[in-house]
DNA sequence: GACAAATGTCACGGGAATGTCACATAAGTT
DNA sequence: AACTTATGTGACATTCCCGTGACATTTGTC
């Protein structure tokens, strides 16, 4: 299993240093953000698994971001532990009705956090697991890690996979190489770029073994990287 | 729908009553338990379908009685919520380690207390079995602990049985090593995770001398684990 | 205690998966 | 058309992952 990305929203930079320590000794990958703008791009751009928000912030305070997130569909189920000050109890109660799913108090025992976000994620990663993915005949299946096109498996190796896993999850939307490696591969791994392109053939084959017109279903964009348009598929 | 029946384990008859006025006013039925051998007779006795299992208890503490539940297999996915003082971090760490579902610290909102035990309630509702698991021709029977293939018995030792047991509950789901040391082993183990690949092929060879299409329906997933699926088994 | 059954670990070998290269082909640019 | 740049594709070495048999140890039984 690749490493679960944390999303750390805090304006104190000691704060953040010293959850990316302990983040990293448990073995979770560590995105930092300042500010809600930042925290918003970043989440669209690297969907983390999981969102620690401070409370207090400046340019919109964090139940400003957790409003938003959690009205919008495609990150309305993503986890968000909420970091307050000890003296502000209203806020607690305030952010669980806007949707936090955890919170914690300042100052806090790392390790109790670590447990948390443990507890959450198991939590949450079920719920969301027991799903399949669907386009036109071609299903991935997430809980059984099959691909059934027109009800035959589908042969491909993990990569592919995940590959597919990824694209099938952000249809219609063109990635770079660099950011195909950083969110399928996983960051801090060195591949050249162009092996990209090698596994995006894999899987091209491993869909057109299935039915020829599928493998259409990733597209080449020049100068860019790849897409997945289910939006062209013209067979049904 | 009948009532579900929750199981509070707590010494102060005074918690217990809240809690009691609590479930009953959200349509729970509740017994109690003020020890854990008391407890313990009752899980084996009523069944109930949930344990909200305070920390510190006279004669034995929770964690005590989790380790054990989560140990028999007739039990282990009985979903406990445990309760809790605000002020022993380090409990919660080691109760969900092993095998704790949700936790709540005291003191709480009984509306949270709720909230979390349908949340729980509706993820594991699914998981119930009956006394035996029938797949084509293959016949697992729990409480005799024997499996029956083409109405002949198997050989096969307790912890084959506990897999298949475990792969015929959850089918068509890839599982990778570390979970299958958890929920079939128990949690807390330290055993190789290697070791998984030998019970697994130990079962295989009890399958296939029954009827060898049935080796089968154990498959490997590689890069990630083991898979049982029933959908692949073409004869009956 | 003797014996058998069950369990966990190791080491070896083979095959699948991966990443990289070299070259072929296609798409823009002048 | 010639050139440049970007992508497709086959082949290959290496690494990684899994199946398997053997073995020591533990557990249970008589």
């Amino acid at each position: 299993m690749t490493a679960k990305k944390v999303l750390v929203v805090d304006d104190e930079s000691s704060i953040r240093e010293m959850l990316r320590l302990a983040l990293e000794i448990s073995d979770f990958e560590c995105v930092e953000a300042r500010d809600i703008h930042e925290a918003y791009r970043i989440i669209t751009d690297d969907t983390p698994d999981i969102v620690l928000l401070d409370w207090m912030l400046p340019g919109g305070s964090g139940i400003e971001l957790l409003r938003r997130l959690k009205k919008e569909d495609a990150t309305q189920g993503l986890p968000v532990i909420m970091l307050t000050a000890k003296t502000h109890e209203d806020n607690v109660i305030q952010g669980l009705e806007v949707g936090a799913d955890d919170y914690i108090t300042k100052p806090f025992a790392p390790k109790e956090l670590m447990a948390r976000m443990k507890a959450l994620l198991r939590r949450t990663s079920k719920d969301q697991a027991g799903t399949e993915i669907k386009v036109g005949e071609l299903v991935l299946e997430i809980d059984s890690r099959r691909v059934l096109l027109e009800n035959r498996p589908l042969d491909m190796g993990p990569t592919e996979f995940k590959l597919l896993h990824f694209f099938m999850a952000n249809p219609e939307r063109a990635f770079s190489r660099a950011q195909l490696l950083d969110r399928v591969w996983g960051a801090n791994v060195y591949v050249e770029e162009r092996t990209v392109d090698v596994h995006i053939r894999r899987l091209r084959k491993a869909l057109q073994a299935g039915n020829a017109a599928y493998a259409d279903l990733i597209q080449t964009v020049r100068g860019t990287g790849y897409r997945f348009s289910p939006r062209d598929l013209a067979v049904l």
